[in-house]
DNA sequence: GTGTGCCACGACTAATTA
DNA sequence: TAATTAGTCGTGGCACAC
């Protein structure tokens, strides 16, 4: 009964939306909607099938599994001959790592510079590659895709009609790239990234893929990167630890779920967002320096003077208005961290992120969304307002309990607590 | 040679269950 | 409440097209 080899492969097909949860296990009956799980699953409640005879010749099932990987056996340890030995001849000069291909090695860039270009146009997540967005959007908005396309090289990041700011970053000149090649500290731009690149507005309107979006997740990845996750919500704003100094493996750990934000990651983020000054206050203050941003502090820490204004023009995207969202760095975790689905372009939007991001009425906007975000129709931002609506307000703005509820850190942190939101957002 | 996308794996986290 | 299960994401290898 080897069926599972034949799971493990046309499961894969999740190009189709209706096709999620299509792992079955037959011996259990049970359904997964990811290859891993199913195969978690078969591991550890069959692992007998580890000795199923293989259609192909291999001894095993996992054998047979391992075959079809066929990687390239670690250059130490390998010890079939058959295979010739591939050498890693392009290594990493911000870690030790060593790669077999050049792009590789550019790829592997993001992991030292943080960079996620690429925006999911209906949670607002942001990935380091563009596979991953595709892959994030048809894991986890499948059942969207059929009011939205899936991930397509035409509405990837921003899959918003808006020429200005539609543009997967990619279209940008990658300082990574560009830096590799060019041997320099990533640094240098690292922090420069974040808002250099257009990305990510994915809603036009909502004004300028501006830096409060932009830099805003990548600087709470950046914090977040390097707090322990036990002690993270305590300390997230305080000046982490130089990543590069890291070890590969460290900067790994590091790296991890900077996209997956610990739920008490996002409870302390609004925490201090609330003792902080309002939003564009805060943003005016973060302009007068930008070094400010904790994003900043973590990856910044050998960056050189200059390079922003020249980084930020090169985005066409980028106006001068824009640039001076850029600034606004310190909102833009939280924006970050807002699980909205991102409407369609609409010209009520309006211009300028910060106009969008933190209209004068927040301040009073009930939290009507509390109840849900259901309730929220009309505006597109909406489910913008409760964060900054309740910042400031006296003693008691620490509560959680003011946060409507939506806002509230669990259904922010994590894509995986994304589909709560969107059965709100598709109401 | 490069860009892109698919795949697999490990790790983390949330949800579920005992 | 601890253990288990399941979903998601980050990362690297690689095939393919240009």
């Amino acid at each position: 009964m080897f069926h599972q080899q034949d799971h493990l492969k046309s499961q894969l097909q999740e190009s189709h939306p209706a096709s999620r949860q299509l792992f079955h296990c037959q011996e259990c009956r049970k359904q997964y909607n990811t290859q891993l799980g199913y195969r978690r699953h078969l591991v550890a409640a069959h692992s007998a099938a580890s000795g199923l005879p293989c259609p192909e010749g291999s001894p095993s099932l996992l054998e047979h599994l391992g075959s079809h990987i066929d990687r390239p056996p670690p250059s130490e340890g390998n010890s079939n001959t058959t295979v010739p030995v591939r050498e890693r001849k392009y290594s990493c000069e911000r870690c030790d790592r060593r790669f077999y291909t050049r792009k590789d090695v550019r790829r592997h860039a993001v992991v030292h510079t943080g960079r996620r270009d690429f925006l999911c146009p209906r949670c607002a997540q942001r990935f380091g590659r563009r596979d991953h967005l595709t892959r994030h959007l048809k894991k986890s908005h499948a059942q969207e895709s059929g009011l939205m396309p899936p991930c397509t090289p035409s509405s990837t990041p921003v899959a918003t009609p808006s020429p200005a700011t539609q543009c997967p970053v990619k279209e940008e000149p990658s300082p990574v790239a560009s830096d590799i090649g060019s041997k320099e500290p990533m640094e240098t731009f690292s922090r420069d990234m974040y808002n250099s690149y257009p990305m990510a507005n994915p809603v036009p309107g909502m004004g300028h893929p501006h830096g409060l979006m932009q830099g805003s997740l990548s600087s709470s990845m950046g914090v977040a990167r390097h707090m322990p996750p036990q002690s993270s919500h305590h300390h997230h704003l305080q000046p982490p630890v130089a990543p590069q100094q890291q070890p590969y493996s460290n900067m790994a750990r590091y790296q991890h779920g900077s996209t997956s934000y610990p739920r008490a990651d996002v409870d302390s983020f609004l925490l201090d967002l609330q003792s902080a000054p309002p939003p564009h206050l805060s943003a005016v203050n973060s302009s007068t320096s930008t070094s400010a941003s904790p994003q900043r502090e973590v990856q910044g820490e050998g960056v050189g003077a200059g390079g922003e204004p020249h980084l930020l023009s090169r985005s066409p995207a980028i106006s001068s208005t824009e640039l001076s969202c850029t600034t606004n760095m310190d909102l833009g975790p939280l924006l970050g961290f807002l699980p909205f689905s991102l409407p369609p372009y609409s010209p009520h939007m309006g211009m300028g992120g910060l106009v969008m991001s933190y209209p004068p009425t927040t301040t009073t906007s009930p939290p009507s969304s509390s109840s849900g975000l259901s309730s929220q129709a009309p505006g597109p931002f909406t489910f913008f307002q409760p964060p900054q609506a309740h910042v400031p307000q006296g003693p008691g703005a620490h509560n959680h309990s003011q946060l409507p509820q939506a806002y509230s850190s669990p259904a922010m942190s994590t894509s995986s607590s994304l589909p709560h939101y969107y059965q709100a957002f598709q109401q």
